[in-house]
DNA sequence: TTGAAAGCGCTAACAT
DNA sequence: ATGTTAGCGCTTTCAA
């Protein structure tokens, strides 16, 4: 690997002058520039980051530290975040806390060590103290951690609201809300605003806590049979939901006729089932954009506008829930 | 930020000895070490990995080089991969090619600019060459770019074979193969696997080719009609497969008394639809694990015996198929 | 417009 | 057992 002075002795100057013409900075000749380029190609000369950044204590990369890899929710939003790093130039440096908080205060001074420039957190840790200390830019994923640190959330308080609406306006009156853990925070939005819509309407539902992987069917059969009168559902998943309309389906109950079923993702199984699921969707990619957005100009600015985004969930109605043409 | 010069200041010695604590290398009196290690917690002390770097000429981190993010079996891989490499104490940076040559060699570039140990590349491009004068250790996923450059893939000869096998065991005469994108070398292979059982058992099959990401359902409710005695079929991706089970159910053929039907992939929706599928699961996790493995013991002996790794794929019964205890 | 030289934070050879 | 120091590859101030 040939070097900043390697570079130099072929054009034959200074390696301040070499380092003037690849950071574009101060004044040089064109001719002398020409001639160090030349020497660059020809040695396929690639500047070390690592002496570069150690100068300058930026390292143009981002670390993410998420909860779990392999869920859609998170590796979408890493698709996200990953496409507007790239056009900016980051690295974005991957992190799977496997919602150990142990690995990830490990992860937190990894990052330290190799200067991180910035960091959007997605885990459901509590570690708090530890964030602010560290002194560096970050941004919080669908969870507001602190007032003063950013953060980008889908809009889940808006989701639950507008599945209870179209379960509302289509006329339903005896409600189940098979939602996901309790302690998460998004699942407790979501009934808030699924909640709301009822209340505002003199309605109340049953909830039924499950686990988002591997929820338990014969819980929800369980149910469903104690309920016979049921006539909406809401699920914190289309993976949920996905058994509600199977349980139905075994009991000889009509979606959408007697029943009428909501979920929640949007994921490529709720097109592919029978019938086809109505769904809130997550604009997951966006999400990671505005996080890599709402970072990128707190790192550069030091400060941000618009500390708490809410991206907006869009209800998608498909053969779960009967079609309304008056009110809409 | 302290740096090891204050802390040297602190515990009244020289840095030479503060490097020799941290680094746990030479010797050094336990009273000397205890003040230093005092001084370091007090300081709240982190080693600047940047100029560790620029010394050793290594990163402790590897890079990978996907050509997508949000796709089912390399975001498992990457769970592996992330496992293993933090086990390890490797970070990962990830970068998402987009199956865009000239984003590929951008990060190409960034890898040699960090000083990253080990790529690992799942990528379908063609820049060999590029990848070799890199002289970086590599690995790639799921495809053998060259006899040289170690892999680790999954066995998609062998997924196709077991396929075969299953649906010829139950005696299926009039089968079809919807596969993926015939450039694609996985989808290649399992072609192979699955033609050879065939070809021992004296029976050929139609092939039909569709897209992974959005197949199109109108092709195969044609094929299906244009070949009203079909009894068998394999599918590229449970994602075709529950396609074709729900084209089936709109034609009223019954699965499996009819027709027998195997997916491949093994995701959560194949459990979910009815009837359950029958798939071949491949061990994403384990390949990505199997990868870091790879890679880590070529950075360490510069050397691997077993080059290429095959991962055994595993065929899953489920209710598209007959079940068949006389044979196994 | 260019070069010399100091220094970023660390490691390791050498000296003590 | 510990300290001194050169140097990793780069940027930038200062001087020419």
């Amino acid at each position: 690997m040939p070097n900043i002075k390697d570079v130099a002795k072929k054009a034959n100057v200074s390696v301040a002058t070499v380092s003037r013409v690849i950071n574009h900075k101060g004044y040089v000749n064109i001719e002398t520039r020409l001639l160090v380029e030349k020497a660059i190609k020809e040695l396929k000369y690639i500047p070390n980051e690592f002496a570069r950044s150690l100068f300058k204590k930026i390292s143009k990369t981002i670390g993410v530290i998420f909860p779990h890899l392999s869920n859609s929710f998170y590796y979408n939003v890493l698709e996200g975040i990953e496409e507007f790093a790239f056009e900016n130039g980051y690295k974005v440096m991957i992190c799977n806390s496997n919602e150990d908080e142990e690995r990830e205060e490990e992860y937190l001074n990894q990052f330290v060590k190799y200067n991180i420039d910035g960091i959007i957190i997605g885990s459901n840790s509590n570690i708090l103290s530890r964030y602010k200390e560290l002194n560096i830019p970050i941004v919080s994923i669908d969870r507001i951690i602190d007032e003063e640190i950013p953060s980008v959330s889908s809009d889940n308080v808006g989701g639950g609201y507008v599945a209870a609406k179209k379960l509302v306006e289509n006329g339903c009156k005896n409600i189940i809300h098979f939602r996901g853990p309790s302690i998460l925070l998004t699942v407790q939005d979501r009934t808030i605003g699924f909640n709301k819509c009822l209340d505002e309407n003199n309605l109340t539902c049953d909830i039924v806590d499950l686990a988002f992987i591997d929820p338990e069917s014969k819980l929800i059969r369980v149910c469903l049979e104690n309920n016979p009168n049921i006539d909406g559902i809401f699920c914190d998943s289309d993976t949920i939901a996905a058994i509600v309309l199977s349980e139905l389906n075994h009991m000889g109950k009509k979606v959408p006729d007697d029943v009428q079923v909501v979920g929640y993702d949007n994921i490529i199984l709720s097109q592919l089932i029978i019938p086809k699921l109505s769904t809130v969707s997550q604009k997951m990619f966006e999400i990671g954009k505005e996080a890599m957005i709402s970072l990128h100009t707190l790192m550069e600015n030091g400060t941000l506008d618009d500390k708490h985004k809410l991206i907006p969930v869009e209800l998608i109605e498909r053969e779960s829930t009967k079609s309304n043409n008056l009110t809409k």
